[in-house]
DNA sequence: TAAATCATTTAACAGTGTTAAGCAAATGTA
DNA sequence: TACATTTGCTTAACACTGTTAAATGATTTA
């Protein structure tokens, strides 16, 4: 009877063992790799257990995204904090932001839904049939550059390139603004960029 | 013996309705919903049939992918012959890839690992866990401006958001550059839109 | 007509998430 | 102390997944 809490307090942390488990399985083998059973295994107890915790194999996931995002607030408002001038603080946001998703690369995945199985993939296919040549073409053509291994052209190429992907990605997946504002959006980033080409 | 090549030819054929089949489950159901029975199913055969056409399930994403490359590359050769200007062609091409992206959202997803899972699992966090706020506290402040939902505030911190998600999606999954080659893009991008920012 | 090859299916295996039934130990009650 | 009940946990099972091997039946070849 007065040990009531304890056992609540023996729950919470078996709670925690199967986040911490199943963050540790991610990190080792990928998203992929992530089972209840093995879960399970790691924590010492079989699958049904599981689900005294968390009623799915999605509300795991969730719950671990959901940590991923407290623990980048964290960093983004440490970062924030070290500077007084907004263009300060942002610069120091953005790669707090940066070093977040690199440091903990699967995480990020999971928050982002930037999936490891089409990526090995895309690594898989011939580079011949990729469209990325086109676009250096060009790019290299606009700033009066036909050196394809010119560190410019890869770094504009690569800005560019990741505007449009990024944008696209916010939309697909959580479709912030209307049609139209994406596209002005789109307009004016390659134009603001278009503009620093030439600088 | 002379039905040789009608054997083959419908062979090929075969080939390619387990393809367009798959390619309709993806953009009915999803990825998730791609199973190798339902594609028999949608062929009218029994799953083992399929692997006398594909060595894997793999094998029969990576050939959507690839062809989906291929409709892209097609597409943006047409929007570059469109124009002769390269800056109006550079433009006419990431609005042809736009484009794609979003006519074809499954097919783009599978081609840049933009899973469908975790964007559903984004949707069910509750918005006070996630760390928007903060970007765009400080990048009103920057402009300017405190009235969070202005179309300004909004479109620039669109804009750099795309930037850093999109430089660490492509960064996340094939690694293209050296870590330092991609910080000074990170810093060249954000200090290009924080000048464009103030015209 | 008999043999051999081909196309296709059924059966099976190991794995997945998930649920229901069972068991055994700890607890509450008389 | 003896019985009843709850609790913690496991085993068994279901429906599904990708994949492989064996069986079947039709078609072609000799």
């Amino acid at each position: 009877m007065a040990s009531k809490d304890r056992i609540l307090r023996l729950k919470e942390e078996t709670r925690c063992n199967i986040l911490d488990a199943s963050l540790q399985i991610v990190k080792e083998e990928g998203w992929q790799a992530l089972s209840m059973r093995k879960i399970a295994d790691a924590i010492e107890y079989t699958a049904p257990i599981i689900y005294e915790y968390f009623s799915n194999k999605e509300a795991i996931l969730l719950e671990l995204t959901r940590k991923g995002y407290l623990i980048l607030s964290r960093d983004l408002q440490e970062a924030k904090s070290k500077h007084r001038l907004p263009a300060k603080q942002l610069e120091a946001m953005w790669i707090a932001y940066w070093n977040f998703a690199f440091a903990n690369k699967e995480l990020y995945q999971g928050m982002f839904g930037v999936s490891t199985n089409c990526c090995e993939m895309v690594n898989k296919l011939p580079e011949a049939d990729m469209p990325w040549d086109i676009f250096t073409e060009v790019i290299g053509e606009l700033i009066g550059i036909t050196d394809m291994e010119s560190e410019i052209i890869c770094k504009k190429y690569y800005t560019f390139w990741s505007v449009v992907h990024g944008l696209i990605s916010i939309n697909l997946l959580s479709r912030g603004f209307s049609d139209e504002m994406n596209r002005q959006v789109l307009r004016d980033a390659i134009g603001g960029i278009i503009r620093t080409i030439n600088d």
